[in-house]
DNA sequence: CGTAAAATTTAGGTAAGGCTAAATATATTT
DNA sequence: AAATATATTTAGCCTTACCTAAATTTTACG
């Protein structure tokens, strides 16, 4: 029942590019994971064929999550946004450092560990990039929010969160003030280069399509 | 430099078992580390070609650390007596919990998370058994206690060190009062069984050699 | 519709780190 | 000192999860 942490990735990025209701492909897990497509194959073959499946597969077809395997993946996901959120609250980590620490200990902390921090921290619904944490029973909870990209001007809306785990980025949005929970106004829409400009208290940005698919917000 | 999972296990237990300053032998470190002697020896001799030497090691006559062995031991060690101290005191576990938890983590923290807790903590010297943490610069501070087991009626000491992880026997320890900082004194000797009579509090308990041989003191 | 490009799979190989069985050293006993 | 017992090592094998190179689909386009 207690997979590998090779196993746990998988499964993990698998339920991530699955979740626009399309099978993952094997490029795209490979370029995801860091390791090569044929490699990919032959996990995946291996994941198809457990003795409770965890993956649903056909050649060529990619592959998808079974019922076990979304268990799986959801307790890893729950375990790494559970794990961000307590090394920020407290250890004092800034959001652009907690990806890489629970990206390791994700596959080590015990069911035990995971329900202390979780009732330490007041079991949060989300992490500090505003994902979703899944609740204990395993079901990830709806998300209603918006990316940036669909807003144009004169909309109102509140961050909610932000898809990113390079630091770099995070430290850039981090900068123009562009956080969870903060509130934002669309004041310009250029629909050649889908820039939006966007205004964060009283700063006035410029955002193109990079960065404003990465943001999503509950309009107002 | 960084090592397997495996191989720090290898390192720390050959600390360990070659504290007493004989080199370990393979039947004790195969007992230790829960597999079979011939997949030691193999390892073994892995560490003794590496790059830089982990171990020295002469066939038939057991294992030592190098100083390069030493130091990725020492450095195991300290993530693991930190991870039990940090354990207990954020997050409510007693001392015959975190062993297990701690053993997993050692592997998988950053130099970052070790210097973080270490500083939440205030540089502790001890962890939650009484066992020395070692400095972060990887020196093992001096020991100076006497095992329990070495007293006579009459003594006065206080506990410093419990060296056990059975968590039975922790709390059966705890249970008696045995623990980290308590007064004890000697009441009676029996040169028979070994057995000492000892008084913590005001409560009498008469302890044998297998409790007083993993309780070290400092004498009064 | 046929062909080139891109994606995927197969086949065969490697490194870690375990295991068992058999061989060899060392230690103990008589 | 021989004989047995115990400890250790060697040899050969297994599993996991990766890799490369070659074969095969699938897709995309002229």
């Amino acid at each position: 029942m207690k997979q590998s942490t090779s196993t746990q990735d998988y499964l993990k990025h698998i339920y991530e590019l699955t979740e626009c209701g399309l099978p993952a492909s094997t490029n795209d897990m490979a370029r995801k994971l860091n390791i090569k497509p044929a490699s990919v194959t032959g996990m995946i073959q291996k994941l198809a064929t457990e003795k409770p499946a965890l993956v649903e597969y056909q050649k060529h077809q990619g592959v998808t999550l079974t019922p076990a395997g979304r268990r799986a993946a959801l307790e890893v996901i729950r375990h790494h946004r559970l794990l961000e959120t307590w090394l920020v609250q407290t250890l004092g980590y800034s959001w652009d450092e907690v990806h890489e620490e629970a990206e390791r200990l994700e596959h080590v902390i015990s069911e035990d560990f995971e329900r202390r921090i979780a009732a330490a921290l007041g079991n949060p619904a989300r992490d500090p990039h505003g994902e979703l944490i899944p609740t204990a029973d395993l079901k990830m909870p709806e998300d209603d929010s918006t990316p940036l990209s669909a807003l144009r001007p004169n909309q109102t809306a509140t961050i909610q969160r932000v898809i990113a785990q390079d630091p770099n980025l995070l430290r850039h949005l981090e900068s123009l003030g562009l956080t969870p929970g903060i509130q934002i106004e669309i004041m310009e829409y250029s629909p050649f280069d889908n820039n939006l400009t966007v205004k964060v208290g009283r700063k006035v940005n410029v955002l193109g399509l990079n960065i404003t698919t990465k943001i999503f917000v509950e309009i107002k």
